[in-house]
RNA sequence: GGCGCUAUCGUCUAGGGGUUAGGACGGAAGAUUCUCAAUCUUCAAACCCGGGUUCGAUUCCCGGUAGCGCUACCA
């Protein structure tokens, strides 16, 4: 790595940097959580590094194979793949086997005391709860003793205590991080079940995986002291650490599917029609700046700007609406342009290929040629792909839904104007031809010959083939329409003004 | 309660001992086009508070306040 280039993602491989996200299947992929993956994916392809998915699943009691699926689900929008892939539940013997060689160390001590009874007791007057009282100083007889009656046990860490002692580590993100040992409580390693705890199975993992780089929430930033003495326990340098602010809701608190809904969820994104890179591009400039200014980016962009120097400290909101009506006010506005932005920059044929599996799922039968030749004309009017649904809408149905007749007069005209206008077009437009410049032609002279203005001949025939006011340039319209079809709208809409 | 982290426009952020405190989204106004959108121009909008240090602090230090995190045999 020192050999690697400082402005271009090297292309060496580097063995030595190795980082990993671990999240554990207890809900639903949420916008934090892929924000930390996408973080340590950028990092390690970066660096030429190795990126490790790995299912941090040994709360029991709290996994679902749902929230597992749901994880992949996201994960798999996001397409960014990983090199290696582990789930701690096959790896418990590491786990205990760690524990076992700390606990040999007499850096780890048997706590009989009964699960879950402490916790009105430990946060009473006296202050934080550090051990429970007696089990600490168990002689090595009676905890053997003790332990081969068969009683249940949970095996903790002996925390150095009243010996001044700090522990510390220094942060790539926070810096310098001491805290005194007697203020860390002596956490649990093994449960009373044999299983192990977030802490150890996590730091096992971790030294076994040979992770170099740990990039997770801040919400670990104060347990990383507990990770570096099991570590150092263990016998194992700890890695780098760099903890990432957290993603919180526009009241402040931290994301929650109960408090805020969907829209803390990632595969809410991909179904209301973003763009994963745009997706991505997004959660990338909340907590992470590349310092020049730039917004929109690639993935290539970011892969090349990305660096823990550019993370910085403070958490970021995701300024999501939380009683959401539609899209347009549901997402982070933001998140919203980049997403326009990143259709906008799409060639035609890719976004084209992209929009219509969303117009076939909603039943209508177009072809790729025709929206081909569609997306072009909505391009720039659309800020998520399902917005194809509405602002394409009449060139997928046969029958326009019904309209207000009254759509159809002109701006400064009247009811006999528009049908002027549309009498005059079905005349003319049944033997122009359907090409931009011929009805680009024919159009603005007949509404000369009308001595009318060419918004207030447009204007009706805009109406009368799209069923609205609102929508693409008319010429460019009429053609992907076609004769047969502009003609036969023509027709409706004078019927209605009579 | 204890321990810790953080604090620049509404939001995401840049910056940093002396600046007209920069950009973006969103908002407002205008230009432009056949409507809408896009595009372009302009405008409004911020350094949490109090003490130090200093010739000078938004920037450095301390305190306060607020927010958040950890304080489980959850992760």
């Amino acid at each position: 790595m020192s050999t690697s280039n400082a402005t271009s993602p090297s292309s060496a491989p580097n063995p030595q940097l190795r980082v990993r996200f671990a999240p554990s299947p207890t809900g639903f992929l949420h916008v934090g959580s892929a924000r930390t993956f996408i973080f340590n994916w950028l990092y390690a392809r970066r660096n030429a590094g190795t990126m490790i998915l790995r299912l941090d699943d040994t709360d029991v009691e709290r996994n679902t194979e749902a929230s597992v699926n749901s994880i992949f689900e996201g994960l798999k929008w996001l397409g960014l793949g990983w090199d290696e892939e582990y789930r701690q539940s096959e790896r418990l013997d590491l786990h205990r086997k760690t524990a076992l060689a700390i606990f040999e160390k007499g850096l780890a001590y048997r706590d009989f005391t009964p699960a879950h009874v402490g916790d009105t007791e430990r946060s009473g007057a006296a202050g934080t709860w550090l051990f429970n009282p007696g089990m600490r100083d168990l002689s090595k007889e009676e905890s053997d003793r003790r332990a081969a009656a068969g009683e249940p046990f949970a095996l903790r860490f002996r925390v150095p205590r009243g010996s001044g002692a700090m522990v510390r580590f220094n942060d790539a993100v926070y810096g310098e991080q001491v805290k005194a040992s007697d203020d860390i409580e002596d956490f649990a390693l093994l449960r009373s079940d044999e299983m192990p705890t977030y802490h150890l199975a996590s730091c096992a993992d971790d030294a076994d995986l040979r992770i170099s780089h740990i990039i997770r929430g801040q919400d670990h930033l104060s347990n990383t002291y507990k990770h570096v003495l099991i570590f150092e326990a263990a016998g194992y340098t700890p890695p780098q650490f760099a903890h990432l602010p957290l993603l919180v809701a526009p009241d402040g608190t931290k994301l929650s599917k109960r408090r805020h809904g969907p829209v803390v969820s990632v595969t809410t994104y991909r179904d209301a029609g973003f763009l994963p890179e745009a997706f991505i591009n997004f959660l990338c400039l909340l907590g992470w700046s590349p310092k020049n200014d730039r917004e929109q980016m690639s993935l290539a962009e970011l892969t090349e700007a990305f660096s823990l120097e550019g993370i910085n400290r403070a958490n970021a909101v995701v300024n999501f609406k939380e009683p959401a009506a539609t899209p347009e006010e549901t997402f982070d506005s933001k998140a919203l342009w980049l997403n326009a932005e990143h259709i906008r920059s799409l060639p035609v044929d890719q976004l084209s290929a992209r929009l219509l599996p969303i117009v076939r799922e909603a039943g209508f039968d177009v072809s790729e040629e025709k929206m081909l030749r569609i997306t072009p004309l909505i391009r720039e009017r659309i800020k998520l792909l399902s917005d194809v649904l509405t602002a394409a809408d009449f060139f997928f149905v046969e029958q326009l839904p019904p309209y207000e007749s009254a759509e159809l007069i002109p701006q400064k005209g009247d009811a006999a104007m528009a049908e002027k206008v549309l009498a005059r077009a079905r005349e003319v437009l049944a033997k122009t031809d359907f090409t931009h410049d011929a009805l680009d032609q024919s159009l603005r002279a007949s509404a000369q010959e009308l001595g009318v203005k060419a918004g207030q001949m447009f204007q009706p025939i805009r109406v009368a083939v799209c069923g609205r006011k609102n929508a693409p340039p008319l010429f460019e319209t009429l053609e992907v329409l076609g004769k047969e079809t502009v003609l036969t709208r023509v027709e409706q809409a004078l019927e209605k003004l009579r």
